[in-house]
DNA sequence: ATAATTCCTAAAGTTAACTTTAGCTCAAGC
DNA sequence: GCTTGAGCTAAAGTTAACTTTAGGAATTAT
């Protein structure tokens, strides 16, 4: 077997660690655009273990895959991407993560004053307010807190 | 109307925010556990307003329900629960969340050195190993990579 | 050349956390 | 005392991210 540059669904499965059915998935949600083959079968690029393994770190960070499609959209389409390419949009990533990891941090500082006390008086709670964390993985909205209070006693 | 202890589900819902939809679910779930009136509606006491606001701020850190229903579980079951059990249960609420937040740090500083510099190889890959983030929240098996590397001119 | 793999598509199933719908029963107001 | 608003149950629908199944077709190995 020789090293071409052309790579089955099944040797990218090996290399990422992928099910190939999540790969076919992938390829629905616009992830990766293999070529065909005349036989009908997809034809991945070497390049795009990289790009796959990219969407896996990705998602440990809690990102979804609409927002990983995105981010990789800043990819150049016309050729390879490079070291420099991933670099970049790694950084881009990198950012948002601050960002993410700042929010929960406020948030916990948040709990000690609210949940912490025992009050969970919902008039003065810092937790009331619906800021920070866009941890809206859910379906349907999602309120935190009314705007009545608990009274001490409760 | 005066103000009883035992209020209805609508009620709940008004002081909470929730959906009267959402706490039946959550009575499915086993985190409220309502008694019943003559006419076989729902009776709740005024302590699972405070309750199910914990719920709501534990869902905004990112905590499963599976996960929240066993940290009620430490809350007394024998006398309506006091502002002191409160503060204990959120404090090992938070020192999770401490725990999270590191995770996602740790993470954070491995990007750097790993994709961060656009070599995603695996072999001596700092994100390889699936450690910390139990943000496991999909179903099914979950890799993170497999073994083999990519070479630097993919 | 044939058997054993691998791949293909389309559709249905899975989990979490809910919502929506349908068809009824209770409770509250006038 | 009846209308209307709450409540009730059971079942089906929703989203994300996949997997499983079924029934063929293309490759690869021997």
């Amino acid at each position: 077997m020789e090293r071409r540059n052309e790579i089955s669904i099944g040797t990218l499965a090996d290399h990422t660690g992928l099910a190939v059915s999540a790969i076919r998935y992938y390829e629905t949600q616009g992830l990766v655009a293999p070529e065909r083959n005349a036989g009908g079968q997809r034809r991945f690029l070497r390049s795009d273990i990289r790009r796959l393994s990219f969407v896996m770190i990705a998602q440990k960070f809690g990102f979804t895959l609409d927002r990983i499609r995105e981010v990789l959209g800043r990819l150049p389409q016309s050729r390879t991407p490079t070291a420099r390419d991933w670099t970049e949009i790694s950084q881009d990533f990198r950012a948002e993560l601050d960002e993410q990891i700042q929010a929960l941090t406020r948030l916990r500082d948040k709990l000690d004053g609210c949940i912490g006390c025992g009050c969970l008086s919902l008039d003065r709670c810092a937790l009331y307010n619906p800021d920070d964390v866009a941890a809206d993985k859910g379906a349907g909205p999602r309120y935190l807190m009314g705007d009545e209070a608990v009274r001490p006693e409760d």
